[in-house]
DNA sequence: GCCGTTTTCGGCCCGACTGTTTTCAGTCG
């Protein structure tokens, strides 16, 4: 069945249920409708093929949270790009009015108020009237929640929506050490998205166990570094600090811990789904622990006493998105994810032939003392100038200078010559089949002209692929997450082809890229494509992001034995060759 | 609006904190 290239994608007809979700709730809409719609927009955002592929197989109810009225919306989004639903529900509800929902401390009710009692419309509107006092005239509203309001508005714009994943590990290893140094903290563990490895990350969510709680939420509230107290109590308080940077840390005894840590690391549908497990069992559970028909608080200070008094198995902090993992939990069914230290090989790394900053002997020493037992130098071709990339004449030098090395470091690490290749705008690779055929292992990427049309670049990617010589498809869509949106592909064409000319498809470790991500390398692996995990490095210290990789590896579900970085460097030679 | 080892109708997670209230609604995660 032909599909229309210019079909609305998952994340665009998300987006409109998440606005329909919104609207739906100013208008005082049942919160389950609006929760039904927010479920769909999730369901969509994460499904590894197009709506319009699933559509066309009339496979669409069948998603979760999907059912007759949602499917029917989509095909009306897809077909025509727009939804008659919405174009009412947006007559009724002025659409500007989203935009209140953004000020901190201020939900859908407090925005129906001030549109339907003081007419209040827009953001401006809602700044004029708490500076004139009118705020505060309104039910169930005083001074205070002016004042609020006021800060809120001021915030928005100095507050950075999400960050890069890097940075949020670094700013909680960073309050982690602060945390456990503080008397009386027995514990401090980071949870929320940051635990779960979310590609970016909204607020910093820290947990303690913690025996003197009101002490340790004082020195937190008043840390140097805080702008705004966005709220404070003995088991939980809330931060800005002058960055943007929000954190939330929560408190429990130790003896509940487990239970805490479960409710911050989340995800929210996750807890909910497990809430709705424990109630089933006449239970009902919270971050104190599990609580019995009698009233009776029974707490658990580990997740794995908390899980398993729910019939579960321990469920990695990675998977727990509500896409599964409940049920194979409850059948002890969950795979074994692959580890960091599970990995033997990189094989994506740069040296000073290109942009790199150490020669190919300091690469393999540094990858050898972090435990490889290959490494691959695939430094760029030279059709992006910012690279210093090589031309095709230069590698045969390269070749005799990785020959000399792995003389002098024996049989300590296997160097693999390699090269990451350009995918021209024209889509020819930027090296000639027989400079490919002199190399031991071929990497291309598409590293600039990505704002091409989905077919065009797609297509593009598709000559790559069907290279011979090509054996690794690095960071496929080029994203540089929160900064530059990757290439718009036709995913289904592309696993197509990786799957019949046996191709990799590489996890990019580096935090700002995670591309492949976790979505499309769980499809992958699903149709026994290869997936390969690299860093990309530039410099040793880059060769220690691997575990940014693997996190995405873990949220795809991913065991060991399908990562290629894992297997023994036999295995990697005989699969570079039997290509 | 979705969904079914209690249900095709009647449910749909739980608690902390805030600001306004004298008992609670709204927001948040």
């Amino acid at each position: 069945m032909p599909q229309n290239p210019d079909a609305m994608t998952n994340v665009e007809i998300a987006e409109v249920f998440e606005r329909i979700a919104n609207l739906m709730e100013i208008k005082g809409e049942l919160v389950f409708k609006v929760r039904a719609y927010q479920r769909a927009a999730e369901s969509l955002r994460d499904l590894p093929e197009e709506a319009a592929a699933l559509d066309a197989r009339g496979e669409l109810p069948n998603v979760p949270g999907i059912g007759k009225a949602i499917t029917e919306k989509i095909q009306e989004l897809l077909s025509t790009g727009k939804l008659e639903f919405l174009n009412r529900l947006e007559e009724e509800v002025p659409p500007s009015l989203l935009d209140l929902l953004r000020v901190s401390g201020v939900g859908p009710k407090k925005v129906a108020l001030f549109w339907k009692e003081l007419g209040l419309l827009t953001l401006a509107d809602l700044e004029t009237a708490a500076k004139a006092g009118k705020i505060a005239t309104l039910p169930g509203m005083g001074a205070k929640t002016e004042t609020n309001i006021l800060a809120g508005i001021a915030g928005l714009a100095a507050r950075g929506s999400r960050m890069s994943l890097g940075k949020a590990f670094t700013a909680g290893q960073r309050w982690l050490t602060w945390l456990r140094e503080f008397p009386g903290v027995q514990r401090a563990e980071a949870a929320g998205s940051l635990r779960r490895f979310k590609e970016t990350v909204g607020d910093l969510d820290l947990v303690v166990a913690c025996a003197d709680s009101p002490a340790l939420m004082a020195a937190f509230t008043s840390h140097p570094g805080v702008v705004r107290v966005l709220g404070q109590g003995e088991n939980k308080s809330s931060i800005e600090l002058h960055d943007g940077l929000r954190i939330q840390l929560w408190s429990q005894p130790p003896e509940s811990f487990g239970a805490l840590w479960m409710y911050a690391t989340g995800s929210k549908d996750h807890n909910v789904r497990l809430r709705e497990l424990a109630q089933r069992r006449k239970l009902s559970l919270s971050e104190r622990g599990l609580t019995d028909e009698t009233g009776n608080l029974l707490r658990y200070p580990s997740e794995e006493e908390v899980y398993a008094a729910l019939g579960l198995d321990w469920v990695p902090p990675e998977l727990r998105e509500d896409r599964g993992e409940v049920d194979a939990a409850l059948n002890h069914r969950l795979p074994r994810l692959i580890e960091t230290n599970d990995l033997r090989a990189e094989l994506h790394s740069h040296s000073t032939w290109s942009d790199g900053l150490l020669s190919i002997e300091d690469m393999a020493l540094a990858a050898f003392q972090r435990g490889h037992k290959v490494l691959a130098v695939t430094d760029h071709s030279s059709y992006l100038g910012i690279t210093r990339g090589m031309k095709p004449e230069d590698l045969p030098r390269q070749r005799a200078e990785i020959e000399e090395v792995r003389k002098r470091l024996g049989d300590r690490i296997l160097i693999l010559h390699g090269a990451e290749v350009d995918i021209r705008a024209d889509g020819v690779l930027d090296y000639p089949d027989e400079a490919l055929a002199q190399l031991d292992i071929v990497i291309a990427s598409l590293h600039a002209s990505l704002r091409q049309p989905r077919e065009q670049i797609t297509a593009r990617l598709l000559n790559a692929i069907r290279n011979p010589h090509v054996d690794i498809i690095a960071h496929p869509t080029g994203r540089l997450l929160l900064d530059r949106a990757g290439a718009d592909l036709d995913w289904q064409a592309v696993f197509q082809a990786v799957q019949e000319n046996g191709t990799a498809l590489e996890i990019n470790a580096a935090p700002q890229r995670l591309d492949t991500d976790d979505i499309h390398a769980r499809h992958a692996v699903s149709l026994g494509i290869p997936i390969t995990i690299n860093t990309d490095a530039h410099s040793a210290a880059d060769l220690d992001q691997a575990f940014y990789g693997v996190s995405v590896a873990r949220r795809a579900g991913l065991e060991k034995d399908a990562v290629i970085n894992t297997w023994e460097p036999e295995r990697i030679t005989a699969w570079l060759k039997s290509r």
